[in-house]
Parts: structure tokens; sequence; C-alpha cells
RNA sequence: GGAGAGGUGGCCGAGUGGUUUAAGGCGCCCGCUUGCUAAGCGGUUGUCCGUCGAGAGGCGGACCGGGAGUUCGAAUCUCCCCCUCUCCGCCA
């Protein structure tokens, strides 16, 4: 949520923030609330105070003139109550349908084609030899997508004998080393979320449709870890000298991917289950964009331990998600489907997040404040998975394991 | 799934309709005192909304798991929901 103070001191500026994410919000609709709001929190405030010292006075002598004009008082306040009600409620529901406001250093623009090169880094094998992972997947016998359409349905995988070990050993060594170099403390979370969580993050009410729910106990599969990571603090005060905190987990992420139906329909660059490890930070304000930077280092070291040639991109404001202020997307090369693949997307929500999530930091001289969130993926495995089999496919048709991985796998410098 | 107990400030814990302005204790912070790893004395100590103020802060209101209700008045009474604990049942 953006700061509600902003509606009467600086509308233009989330006006205009609106209108570079390309979000359609009725902001005049929402300030003239907000104003009615607390008119009506005026009165009602005066009100209560009258019927307080009213009941005072009733409790020191029963007069029933006194109980008839506090009964009166009751009423009104009673019908300012509910009116009350009513308003915030419309309001509140409003409030979270306002996108986070860009960074300044985030590049205006529509769509994809504006997101600003960041840099590269490794060599990009290419060549006609190099295969798609489904069939070089589906040959080797490592991955089916047969056999999960039997069990689920379009878009799932099933990883098979090495394929499923090499799988493993993926999800192990981004732990590991999130853990024991990059600091990150491990947390494995519930894969359900209440309403409220989902809230928190922002991924409601905008996205529901992206995510698959259980109707019976009002829970969501978690899209991403992000969302129990964040929700670990909700409704805390963390005191400054606990921050930055910084966790990581793995869980698997289920999305319904609405409205990519045509896309990416072969294997499995798109599919509505998979792995990842997610890396999240807390921290205060001061420190949240190196902290930030820093995040996005951690994510992209591991791609670099296991030599894959990858890019990063500053999203422009149109690509960017609702929540976010600022995102870098880390694209591996696989030269077998020949394009880049998104394998993490790093983003920084400020106080968005924290203000819905409702978490905060005291400071080291007593103030309280939201604390800054930020997330990024460290990494997601399907995406990976695909480009270390294509790239690192051998002339005789078999998967060079990359060295970092190869004490997961048995110390084997070939699969199968 | 069934039965019972409970949820009060950073923590422990009292509080069954009206000086509760949430007792008392611990902790934290500040000051004083003391011949010193400590103790004693005194004081301070929440969050949110509104409003006034340049600011420090003042004033008003709300908040005792969440929501609705009864009442002139609710931490306290009623209803619904959530969570925790104990026992029973089922179960990886």
């Amino acid at each position: 949520m953006v700061d509600p103070k902003l509606l009467r001191d600086n509308p233009d500026l989330l006006r205009e923030a609106i209108q570079k994410k390309g979000e359609e919000v009725d902001l005049d609709r929402i300030i003239n609330l907000d104003a009615k709001r607390r008119r009506i929190q005026s009165e009602l405030d005066r009100l209560r105070g009258e019927r307080n010292r009213l009941s005072k006075e009733i409790a020191r002598e029963r007069d029933q003139d006194l109980i008839k004009r506090a009964k009166e008082l009751a009423q009104k306040v009673k019908e300012k109550e509910e009116e009350l009600r009513g308003v915030k409620a419309e309001l509140d529901q409003l409030l979270l349908w306002i996108p986070n406001i860009p960074h300044p250093s985030v590049p205006v623009g529509d769509d994809e084609s504006d997101n600003l090169l960041i840099r590269e880094w490794g060599e990009k094998p290419e060549g006609e030899q190099f295969l798609p992972h489904w069939e070089l997947g589906e040959g080797l016998g490592i991955l089916s997508f047969k056999e999960a359409a039997k069990i689920s349905g379009a878009r799932f995988v099933v990883y098979r004998a090495w394929g499923a070990k090499l799988e493993r050993a993926l999800i192990n060594f981004f732990l590991d080393i999130h853990t024991k170099e990059h600091g990150y403390t491990e947390i494995f979370p519930p894969f359900l979320n209440t309403t409220d969580c989902l809230i928190g993050t922002g991924q409601l009410p905008k996205l529901e449709a992206d995510m698959y729910k259980v109707e019976k106990d009002d829970l969501f599969l978690d899209p991403t870890a992000e969302v129990p990571l964040t929700n670990l603090h909700r409704d805390e005060i963390i005191p400054e000298k606990h921050l930055p905190i910084k966790y990581c987990a793995y869980t698997a992420c289920f999305r319904r991917e609405a409205g990519s139906y045509g896309r990416d329909v072969r294997g499995m660059i798109r599919v509505h289950q998979f792995n990842k490890v997610e890396l999240v930070k807390y921290t205060t304000p001061e420190s949240g964009y190196d902290e930030f930077e820093a995040l996005l280092s951690d994510a992209e070291d591991i791609v670099k331990r296991l030599n894959l040639p990858y890019r990063v991109r500053l999203l422009c404001t149109g690509d960017m998600t609702f929540a976010s202020a600022k995102t870098y997307d880390i694209e591996v090369w696989a030269a077998g489907v020949k394009r880049y693949l998104e394998v993490s997307s790093v983003s920084i929500y400020e106080k968005f997040q924290a203000r819905r999530a409702n978490i905060r930091y005291r400071s080291r001289d007593g103030k309280v404040d939201f604390v800054y969130t930020m997330n990024g993926s460290g990494l997601a495995t399907p995406r990976i998975f695909i480009a270390i089999i294509e790239n690192y496919q051998t002339k005789d048709g078999r998967i060079e394991v990359p060295e970092v991985l190869r004490p997961y796998l048995e110390n084997r410098e070939y699969i199968p």
C-alpha cells in the first residue's frame, strides 16, 4: 500500500505512478472517500467524547434526564459508527488497488522492449547441435511430460532418475551457498497461506486469477516463498538491532498462468508447479537500496558458479509488477531453445508490503516506522535445469555436470 | 472430528458492568546514591486515527485474539470466527 497521506499531500505523485505502471485506478474517488472518512471520524470522535463525559456523570448520580440525553447521544454515535464502517471498508478495499510508486531510477516504458540492459556475463554457446530440453530430457529419460500429463494435465513435469537427482542437487546447492556464504537464515515454511498473507505481499486482490486456492479452507498455495517469508513478521515491531533480517527458503511454487495459454507450451519453460529458492530481506529504509543491490549480486553469484551465460535487465515501469518499486531480472542463455530465460526477478517494495502486512521496526532513538522489504529468486529451478542440460550437452548425447554440482551428484562428471 | 481450558502492554500477571486514567512485578531508558562483575532509591516507559502546531509537543478518540451485539457506560455480559494448550478418536 502507498502512504495514504499522499492522497491529500501529493496526489499527483500517485496519479503519475498509476499512469506509468499502466494501471487503471479511479484516484479521485479514493481521494474523496478519504476526505469523507476523516470528516466522519472527527464528528464521531466528538460525539464519543461527549457520550463518555455524560456516562461518567451518570456514574456519580443517576439522573433520569441525563440518561435520556445519553441515550439520544448513543443513538447518534451508533449511526456515525455505521457510516464510518461503510466508508472505511470501501476505502480500504480501493487502497489495495493503488500500485507502488516506481523508483526514480526506473526507466519509463510500456513493455519488455523498454527494459534496460544492465550487464551481460559469459560466453553464449550457439549452434544447431544444441537440442531443446524436451527432446534431450525425454531422450535421456530424465524428464517426462507425458507422464506428468497423466498425473496432473498440461504444464507439469516429472523428473526421473538423474533428472530427479539433478533437481534436488540444485535446490541443495542454492540453499548451501546462501546460508553458508551469503548469511541467510534457512526457513522451511508451510506451502499454504491465508488470504491476509497474500494481501500483505500484494498478490491479492489483483492477481487472484493466477493462484491456486483451496476453497474449503480459504487457503492459497504459495506462488512464491516470498509470501510466507515476508509474512513471518506480520504485525510486528522489530528492534532495529535485528535488522537486516535475511531469509532463504525452498518451496514448491504454484501458478495457474492464467492468460498465457498460447505461450511456451512445449517443455517446462512455463509450468504450473516449480521449485524455487527465494531470498527475502527486511531492512531499514536507509540501507534498503544497498541491501537490494547486494541481494541481486547474491542471486547472480549462483548463476556465475554454474557458469551459465546471463544478462541482467532493469525492468521499465510498464513491465514491473504492481507492488514493486524497482525490479531487476536475471536471464540465462539456454542454447537449445536459443533464447534468454528469466530465472530470477529481484524486487524492492520499499514500505509497500510493510504497510499492507503491518511490519515495522523501532529505531535506536525509539521511532517506529515501516521496514523496507525486498526479495529475489535465488534461483528458480526449471529454467536453470533447462539451461544446464541444454548448454552442457555433449556430442555423445550426455550432460556434463557443472563442477560445483558434482559433490551433490555422487561426484559424477556426466549424467546419465 | 468430540470434550474441556485459555488468549490482557516488550514479558509475567491481576482484573465478573461505572475513580481502570489497565493494579503489581520483571525488563528497558533516564537521574541520584554507594569502595567497585552487584545492590538501593526516584522517575519514565505502547500503538493507531483525527486535529492544532515550524517543531518539541498539546488536545480529542480508539485499541485487552478478530468481528458483530446488549447497555447511558464493556477487558468484564451475549453471539460468530480465529488461534494456543490438555484429553479422546483418526492418521504419515
